[in-house]
RNA sequence: GGGAGCAUAGCUCAGUUGGUUCAGAGCAUCUGCCUUACAAGCAGAGGGUCACAGGUUCGAAUCCUGUUGCUCCCA
């Protein structure tokens, strides 16, 4: 091998974009059945108006982790990868955009709109998976998927007209959140209620036909409190509970609406907290749940003030057209003026925002389509309380749990263009019916109701569904097995292996998938899914556009490398657990890829001369790391089963930084300048392949890079192709032999630190066996070359006036040119000899104790046995220094 | 208001069925080194009453009860 100058730092960018491009020209990330057993994921689809964020670099850096290694294993592997068509989101960027051009959504058709909506689509969207590359993300580009593709769309409609038919999707109107800026229902699940700061109102309303002394006493008046002044004009009655003896006089009564006089009924309900506010509450059933509740109960009108805007409408009667915040003020003040006010509060409570677009959520009674949920809800419950598909970590069995056993039905239509349009077709008359087509419409109504009906008569819903509709089907759907259950890559592909999320789509994602898998493949999704953690800033705040708080992906990435930015996010982010940000995490990783580029180096520097024979030192310590490099492996696998990616990479770490840079390169180095003999040179350069290998799932361009310097590779190899190294027999024998060596080097290096001994300086170094102890000669040849000794000695006898240690029971001593300290000696081992007597005073304790002799598991009781004898020996060799010293 | 979870070194976290010299890792800090692979480095060191109070046990960071503090989910 001739010396070649190779840079004393790695580049990233040198290497990523040509390995990139070299797996993808080779298609590496490309699958198609065959017979081999399949390893899949899909990718949880991010946004199509989205761009990559750290929570998606964590997110993505698990999946491609867990799809590289797999591949590496012998599956075939599939990570297939995609965008949704986010409708609210997407909607709202197009019309932005169209606005900004002077259009007006309302003035184009649905399907002009639509064609403003693709062509943003397809100019903008799936820049995120762009960025997915520059991470290295090894998905099936080929296969790349979008929700509005024609035989996703297709399943969606196919599924929605299926759920109808077997009686689990109806029309009705329910109280839905209405999102005035977008102006659709959102589901439950896109609502976040946040604590702010507001107001409790105490409002008076007169008691119709009291009389003056009534009203001059009080008596002919009913308070109420509330934080939304503008609604009283939407009340159709006041509740109080039936045994409050302050509202006694008013059952049966009737009171008025200030401001618009409306009289409305005095209602009893144990409903009401009687310590809240007044203890009177006034009942707008068209504006809030749970006085939608109560108008059911008690059969009252509901008058809905609002205009989809948010504005106020006719049935308000006054502020007609003026917005829901501006007429609490206004309000507020005529209050005050006519003396219906009586006080104001501060008062914390909690708002709903829309999810997308942070608008305040108005409750508003609808007409609106509906999933039902709890038939489905069951096998999918029991699918993971029983582990046919497992948690990781398992906690979010509890939340999962929690919201299957009080699901609600889910509202799927939304009042959008952008996505798939409800297959539901009206007649003038108001019967609906749910088809594919019009055509399929008119053979279904004209059996129904008993005439030719001809599909011109009908008008489709307006409406187009949930995107998490579409998302619930994902699995399933791009591999088209709704429409086609029995093609070959359903049925290769599915169950996936394993899902990647955020814990906030448990719901939105997670459980419905499993629903639909149930119900439309009678087998999971997925077998395992595992939770990341929510990427936060070092202050604990989840990093997010708003904020600013959240660094460029991209930046990072050329910054630090993209291997530099994975290893960063894994280090610290054990699963569920969130991560605090940190950029020297990512610094971290750099210098890792740094570390390992150098020690590549130093092999590739080295010149061979083949007729020199392998020291035996160099081949004691190749055995030492093969069983160290064998212990690791094990443990990695352990790790990844329990989907422990951290502490898999932590282990390769210090795998790569401790047992091979810092011991075993140091170990097996020939002297400056001299060459090396071929056998340490080749098992060196083996083990270096196999630990790039190992870590290839996590730093997947410099490994490759290193991988084909390491020897000559033909066209198409590849370390992301080759295979992962098992496990062989762990010698645990000369690891234990190596434990008690390394604790003599460090011995030595610390004396050296400890006396001002410099690395130059050669010492020499006796050793005096005790306890008829045997000597292990294994490393002695190491501990030489370490240490810097010129003797290495086996002696019977203590040195007297050397400097020395103990290792075990073994004595060690120094002879040294220099005046020892040996008061400071004597303390050290006094001190060390108080700790063993304390020791071993505790194992005697346990010893001597009959309950523990007889209870403890047989093996423990011999470990303490052995503690003692140890200790025993330990103490009388301490002892023997101690006076060896006196003397 | 209902539910769940967490509390271990300065920070982020491991610690599996209660039992090995069990109190650990990484980072950070401190000390000494520009020792010809790497200062993005090397060699060392210090640092914790395992939140608090009880209990169970031969034995508790680990199990139980209570207290305090924090987080998340749901309403």
């Amino acid at each position: 091998m001739k010396q070649v100058e190779i840079a004393s730092r790695y580049e990233p960018a040198l290497t990523e974009q040509k390995w990139y491009d070299y797996w993808m020209k080779s298609g590496f990330f490309h699958s198609e059945p065959d017979e081999r057993t399949p390893y899949t994921i899909v990718i949880p689809p991010p946004n199509v108006t989205g761009v990559l964020h750290m929570g998606h670099m964590l997110n993505n850096t698990i999946q491609d982790i867990l799809v590289r290694r797999a591949r590496m294993q012998g599956f075939n592997t599939l990570w297939l990868p995609g965008t949704d068509h986010a409708s609210i989101a997407t909607e709202a960027k197009v019309v932005a955009k169209l606005k900004s051009e002077g259009i007006e959504k309302s003035e184009l058709s649905r399907k002009e709109f639509l064609n403003h909506a693709w062509e943003w689509k397809e100019k903008h969207g799936g820049i995120i998976l762009e960025q997915l590359k520059k991470l290295g993300a090894s998905c099936d580009w080929d296969r790349t998927s979008f929700t509005m593709d024609e035989h996703l769309y297709d399943s969606v409609i196919e599924v929605f007209i299926d759920l109808y038919n077997k009686g689990l999707i109806y029309r009705g109107v329910r109280m839905v959140n209405w999102d005035p800026k977008a102006l659709t229902a959102v589901s439950d699940e896109e609502v976040n209620y946040r604590e702010v700061k507001s107001k409790l109102y105490y409002i008076r309303y007169q008691v119709e036909d009291a009389n003056d002394e009534e009203l001059t006493n009080g008596t002919g008046w009913v308070t109420i409190a509330t934080t939304r002044p503008e609604t009283i004009l939407g009340d159709t009655a006041v509740c109080v509970h039936p045994e409050d003896e302050r509202f006694k006089h008013l059952h049966g009564k009737t009171v008025l609406v200030p401001l618009i006089n409306r009289p409305i009924p005095i209602i009893q309900d144990e409903y009401v907290d009687r310590e809240f506010g007044t203890g009177a509450l006034k009942i707008t059933p068209a504006h809030d749940i749970n006085d939608y509740n109560l108008g059911l109960k008690y059969n009252l009108p509901t008058v809905d003030i609002f205009n989809p805007n948010g504005t106020l409408n006719e049935s308000a009667e006054i502020y007609i057209g003026e917005d829901r915040f501006v007429v609490r003020t206004k309000i507020t003040d005529e209050l005050q003026a006519k003396g219906h006010l009586l006080k104001i509060e501060d008062y914390d409570n909690k708002v709903g925002f829309s999810e997308r677009t942070d608008e305040v959520i108005e409750p508003k009674l609808s007409l609106q389509w509906f999933c039902s949920m709890q038939k489905m809800a069951k096998p999918a419950l029991e699918l993971v309380m029983d582990d046919t598909i497992r948690f990781y970590p398992a906690k979010f069995k509890n939340t999962y749990k929690h919201w299957m056993e009080n699901v609600k039905d889910w509202c799927i239509s939304r009042q959008l263009w952008w996505g798939q349009r409800i297959p539901a077709w009206y007649l003038k008359s108001g019967e609906v019916f749910v088809a594919k087509t019009a055509q399929e419409a008119a053979v279904k109504a004209s059996e129904e109701l008993n005439r030719t009906v001809s599909p011109d008569e009908f008008t489709q819903d307006e409406d187009v569904l949930d995107t998490w509709f579409s998302s619930w089907l994902w699995p399933i759907s791009v591999f088209d097995g709704i429409r086609k259950p029995d093609n070959p890559d359903i049925k290769y592909y599915y169950p996936t292996n394993d899902l990647v999320t955020a814990p906030e789509i448990i719901f939105f994602w997670v459980a419905r998938m499993i629903m639909a898998g149930w119900e439309y493949r009678k087998a999971i999704p997925f077998r395992n899914v595992y939770y990341t953690g929510i990427v936060r800033d070092q202050l604990g705040r989840k990093m997010s556009k708003s904020l600013g708080n959240s660094p460029d992906p991209l930046e990072l990435i050329s910054k630090y490398g993209a291997d530099g930015v994975r290893v960063g996010m894994m280090l610290l982010s054990p699963a569920g657990n969130d991560l605090l940000f940190d950029e020297s995490l990512c610094e971290q990783g750099r210098n890792f890829s740094n570390k390992i580029w150098n020690a590549f180096r130093l092999l590739k520097g080295w010149t061979i001369d083949n007729n020199l024979a392998q020291p035996e030192s160099a081949e004691v310590s190749a055995k030492w790391f093969e069983a160290k490099l064998n212990t690791a492996i094990n443990t990695v696998n352990d790790h990844f089963e329990k989907f422990r990616i951290s502490d898999a990479l932590m282990t390769i770490y210090k795998l790569i930084w401790d047992d091979y840079c810092s011991w075993y390169l140091e170990m097996i180095k020939p002297p400056y300048g001299e060459p090396v003999d071929e056998k340490t040179l080749s098992s060196s350069i083996d083990f270096l392949e196999k630990l790039m290998k190992l870590l290839h799932p996590f730093m997947p361009f410099l490994t490759e890079e290193i991988w084909h310097h390491l020897s000559e590779r033909k066209a198409g190899e590849s370390i992301m192709i080759s295979d992962l190294p098992v496990p062989g027999s762990v010698d645990e024998d000369i690891i234990s032999r190596f434990d008690f060596a390394s604790e003599v080097i460090v011995a030595v290096r610390n004396l050296r630190a400890g006396n001002n001994i410099a690395q130059k300086q050669p010492l020499s170094l006796f050793v005096k066996k005790n306890n008829n102890e045997t000597a292990d000669p294994t490393f002695d040849n190491i501990v030489i070359k370490l240490c810097n000794l010129e003797h290495l000695v086996y002696t019977d006898e203590k040195i007297p006036g050397a400097l020395g240690f103990v290792v075990k029971r073994t004595e060690f001593y120094v002879p040294v040119d220099q005046t020892i300290d040996i008061e400071e000696k004597r303390q050290k081992l006094e001190e060390e000899l108080t700790y063993m007597k304390g020791f071993l005073q505790s194992v005697q304790k346990k010893l001597s104790n009959e309950k523990f002799v007889a209870n403890a598991k047989p093996d423990i009781v011999e470990g303490e046995r052995k503690k003692e004898s140890d200790a025993i020996a330990r103490i009388r060799v301490i002892e023997e220094q101690i006076a060896g010293l006196k003397g």
